[in-house]
DNA sequence: CTGAAAGCGCTAACAG
DNA sequence: CTGTTAGCGCTTTCAG
């Protein structure tokens, strides 16, 4: 910047106006000093302006997995909430390890950006007590803290509410859940909300909690797939299938493929996340459908207003998103086809 | 740094050596100094140390849409290649028009990276000028440049020409491809590359090229439904059908099975990019597989050659990726269910 | 409208 | 093993 002064004949000052669109610089001058720049080859260094202005224009998104469709979704959204408050995103990968997740709040802290979205998945509890320093984080995903935090979640247990009263209407009485968990009562990761949520549906109706109808499972596809082989063969039989996420609704759709059972004819499936490829699936996947966008825009709003100071350093907020049924053909009276 | 140094009673240099884990430290000082850390709260400024040290540590990577399940795969790739050689990986969503592929490289110029891989789709010849700046740049992606710089591109002519014999070995004689382009000659984006060695494929057999089968399209799973309802009502019929992406060929067993086609019975379908979801369709999708891993490695390697000076500065490398057939159900000789 | 001075927090280099 | 010095490149502040 210095050689770019000398060179068109003014201070170093001016030229950082002029780099910055300063309204206050004549015309000529800022002619001047774009030649120069231009001439010497001059780019602007994002460390020294960071370090002088003690702030960075970057929001730091840790999400555990790019290659889920559900985090480029998300990504996708918060990249454009932020850009209209003037932030720029990094997504950074920490794995689905827990030791992940504590490192990218350790490297948060590094202020290599000015606030972090932490997608957690595995974060437990105890560790909530790392996110109590003063750097302005939100945390998104279905885990809840005893520690006080700002903390964007989904309405889980709503939607699974929802998809299961939803197949009950259509008729079904023996419903499995794939991807569901009965755990301890304080325990809120995805799996044991949506089986909440499951479980209180068939309490409403009067339908039996029949044994052996939750099926724990890994969230992907395959973990669909080898669950819906084993639950078709329960001694009391199935005719609706819940599934946790719309992954492992994919994959139950394929095992029913592979034996040749109807979707929706013979059984029904509904899944949950609403990934866009779940209307291309055959049949199209009946889901639940959050409110992706909802819930980006207020993780960055409250991120921001923490960022600029607008809420008392002590004052937290919970915010969860809402959840809509979207109808489509594996949940159809009959097949379309 | 200075407050810790003071809190310890040694100089701020000393401090700098335990939080960077330099080895002459005594384990007494270093004792004192971690617990002046923990006591003060302090954490390191990245800025302060990037702006001293002329890096980063961080390799930038810009994809135009984060909710591509190819860009998933690939980002996760490359972040596990670059935490090999010491360095995180920060990945920009630039969106798919070609101004924020320029922006990506203007803002890249701010040296907020060490160097950054741009997985282009959309930037024209003429603005790889742009790209010839000292700043570390390895592209990615179809499009191949007049001027020198690292690239790293895919094997899609080939894999093209693999898919396509496979559908003619299989029996197939009229293969429409979907999601394909007749270019001008130095025009290679995906489409045009594919296109080409389908049409290789087809003369060496001896195939006609019947008007009408290669169709146009957006290279998403609406694009592959819409085109595949088109085509297949095609006068002089079609057996077989090349889609130039996975998702192009998911939209496209839809419209088939929304027209009640069986696959692979009727017409057999092949896709291209191999993502996971293709294991998972009804019929399993038969695909090309790119060698995703390879090509991230190699694209880290070049930079990180960049990065430590191994290489000339006037000394450019371009590498192609293999691709090899993944076959499945959607070309077998018959539906195994 | 332009400029001079000062310092953000860190570490390379070298001295003790 | 520890300390001193200096400066990375920028922008805030205040003075012209």
């Amino acid at each position: 910047m210095q050689d770019v002064a000398r060179r068109a004949g003014v201070a170093p000052m001016t030229v950082s106006n002029v780099v910055n669109g300063h309204p206050h610089v004549r015309e000529a001058t800022r002619a001047r000093v774009l030649e120069a720049i231009a001439e010497l080859g001059y780019h602007l260094n994002t460390a020294a302006r960071s370090l002088r202005q003690g702030r960075t224009g970057v929001i730091g998104l840790a999400i555990s997995d790019f290659s889920n469709a559900y985090f480029g979704l998300l990504a996708g959204f918060v990249a454009e909430r932020a850009a209209a408050h003037g932030y720029e995103v990094l997504v950074e990968q920490i794995g689905q390890r827990r030791e992940g997740e504590v490192d990218a709040i350790a490297r948060s802290r590094l202020r290599k950006f000015d606030g972090l979205i932490l997608h957690s998945t595995e974060l437990a509890d105890r560790d909530s007590a790392m996110l109590r320093s003063s750097y302005p984080i939100v945390v998104m995903g279905e885990r809840a803290y005893s520690d006080p935090i700002d903390h964007v979640s989904m309405g889980n247990e709503d939607g699974a509410l929802m998809a299961t009263r939803h197949l009950i209407e259509r008729g079904c009485r023996r419903i499995a859940l794939i991807g569901g968990r009965h755990g301890a009562p304080d325990d809120i990761d995805v799996s044991t909300q949506r089986t909440r949520g499951y479980l209180r549906a068939l309490d409403e109706h009067g339908i039996d909690r029949s044994n052996g109808l939750v099926l724990e499972t890994p969230l992907h596809c395959e973990g669909g797939r080898s669950s819906a082989h084993a639950v078709v063969e329960h001694p009391g039989g199935v005719d609706g299938i819940f599934c946790a996420t719309d992954e492992v609704a994919i994959g139950t759709l394929r095992a029913l493929y592979e034996r040749g059972i109807r979707v929706p004819n013979d059984i029904k499936v509904i899944g949950f996340d609403a990934i866009p490829v779940g209307s291309y699936t055959a049949p199209s996947l009946s889901t639940v459908e959050p409110d992706h966008e909802g819930m980006a825009d207020a993780a960055v709003r409250l991120l921001i207003e923490r960022l600029q100071g607008d809420r008392p350093e002590d004052e937290y907020r919970e915010i969860v998103g809402g959840a809509r049924l979207l109808i489509r053909e594996s949940t159809a009276v009959s097949s379309p086809f």
